[in-house]
Parts: C-alpha cells; structure tokens; sequence
DNA sequence: CAAACGGTTGAACAACCGTTCAACCAAAGA
DNA sequence: TCTTTGGTTGAACGGTTGTTCAACCGTTTG
C-alpha cells in the first residue's frame, strides 16, 4: 500500500520501511541531547582548541605562555579560551597579572585518548 | 633575563616561563595528530551527522529511511553520509535500488556513550 | 599617580560548512 | 525499452566560525 502518510512530510520518498523507522524513532535521544552532545565535540573539533587541550593537561599554563607555545596571538588564544570556558572544559585561576589554565575534567582526557586509539586504527 | 627569543615570534609577550613552555613543547603532538584528531571530532560536531549515527546504531537503515526518520531530505542525509563515509565512520552495503549503512566501528559508540557521561555531569 | 603588561572583549573580515536545488546514474517494474 | 524510484553529486546560497585589530580593564611596578 503506497503514499502512507507519516507525521515527516519532508520526506520525499514513496517505499519506506515504516516498522524500522519507528522503532528508530522510539530509540532515538531528545533533540536538545543531540545538540548538546554535537556541541561539546564541536568544541573538540577545532585544532587551536584541542591543542589548548592538550597544552594545560598535567600543569597549568597562563595565556601568555599557550600564546607562545602555539605561535599565536594572546587574543586568538583568550577568544578560544572563552569557548573552552563556557562549554566547563577548563578551569581558571587569577594570580596577579597572570591567568592559569588547568583542565577541568578527567572525562575529557578519556575521550581524546579513546579518539586517539580510533584515529591509530 | 627578559628578551628571550624563542622559535615563535608571534608571540607578543614580554615575560614567559621559558622552562615550563618548552617542557610543554616536548610533550606536544605532532600537528598531524592534531590535525587528524580534530578532525574526528568535527565530524562528530554536528547534530546531523550525530543522529544519523544514532539511527543505524544497531540495525542498518537506508537511506530513504534516515531522510525520512530525521526529517530531511534524502540530499542533505546523502551528503552526510558521505563525510561519514570518507572518514570511515560507516559501512554501506546495495541491495537492490537502497544502500543500507551500519556503524563501522565500536570505537565510535564508545566514545559517544562517553561523551555522553559528561554532558550529564 | 602613571606607565607597562597580561588578559579580555567586540566588531569586522574571510574562510568554512550544511542545506537546497537541479541534474544525473543505476536498478526495478511495466 | 521507457518510466519510476532510491541514491549521488556539483554549484550556489546563507549562516556559522576563527583570526585579526583596536580598544579596554585590572594588577603590578617605578
């Protein structure tokens, strides 16, 4: 039976496997969970940044000397900071004219290192 | 000893913890892991992508299916699936006039079951 | 207090990226 | 064989994003 009608017009298609689609459709997580997972990767997903990542992993760095490691300016550097900021990926702590950066997670060192295992294939 | 000069001039800084930066500098890596690393991650930035991995987790699905399920056109999913096929994140098999795909790799839920953990706090 | 410096911020620009649209290919059915 | 349909592809458009530049703030130092 053709041209059944489901709650998805933006779907141009004719023949569809309608069983599997709503058993995907029940499987599927909350929209704002997707978001909000493709989110923290995009955060991940910017070399700048993930070098960052990788630079105040151990010991805590100042945003002079990440400039200087990465042969950028301190404003390019500060601007991902913010992002790696907002999105609890750091953490921070004034002292004197200096700012330190440390990670501010476990979590996210298990992650690159799982990703890393993948890339190595 | 101020004006110490390092391989990075773009670096506008005046007083650096020299010592810390190249022990840092060492422990870096390489550009091209950096590279390939975010990458991945980018792939995995987008909630579009994102859902479509979540939809063939499991069980295989087309990709009239996959347009159909997220609402999109098979264009658009088709073109995803192409980045995902390029960075060998799925497999596909024809059957007939369908292209079914699957997740290649268990590495790729694992690292999204972890992502998940963290975005829950 | 004034100068210097580490760091942040907003606007602007260029590069990148995802969707749309149209055309196209291959397999299946009439 | 001609038509239909699932899927792919390239160009184009609009929105996003990272860096630069300039201005600014807070702390330290002279």
């Amino acid at each position: 039976m053709k041209h059944l009608e489901f709650n998805t017009p933006s779907c141009e298609c004719e023949e569809v496997h309608g069983e599997v689609v709503e058993r995907k459709r029940a499987a599927m997580p909350d929209e704002s969970t997707l978001y909000d997972l493709s989110d923290f990767f995009k955060v991940l997903g910017d070399s700048t940044r993930a070098s960052i990542l990788f630079a105040i992993d151990g010991e805590p760095m100042c945003v002079c000397d990440i400039a200087d490691l990465l042969g950028m300016t301190k404003s390019a550097v500060s601007h991902q900071l913010k992002i790696l900021r907002q999105n609890d990926l750091v953490n921070y702590r004034k002292s004197g004219k200096n700012v330190f950066y440390t990670l501010a997670d476990d979590h996210v060192r298990d992650i690159i290192e799982k990703a890393l295992e993948h890339i190595k294939e």
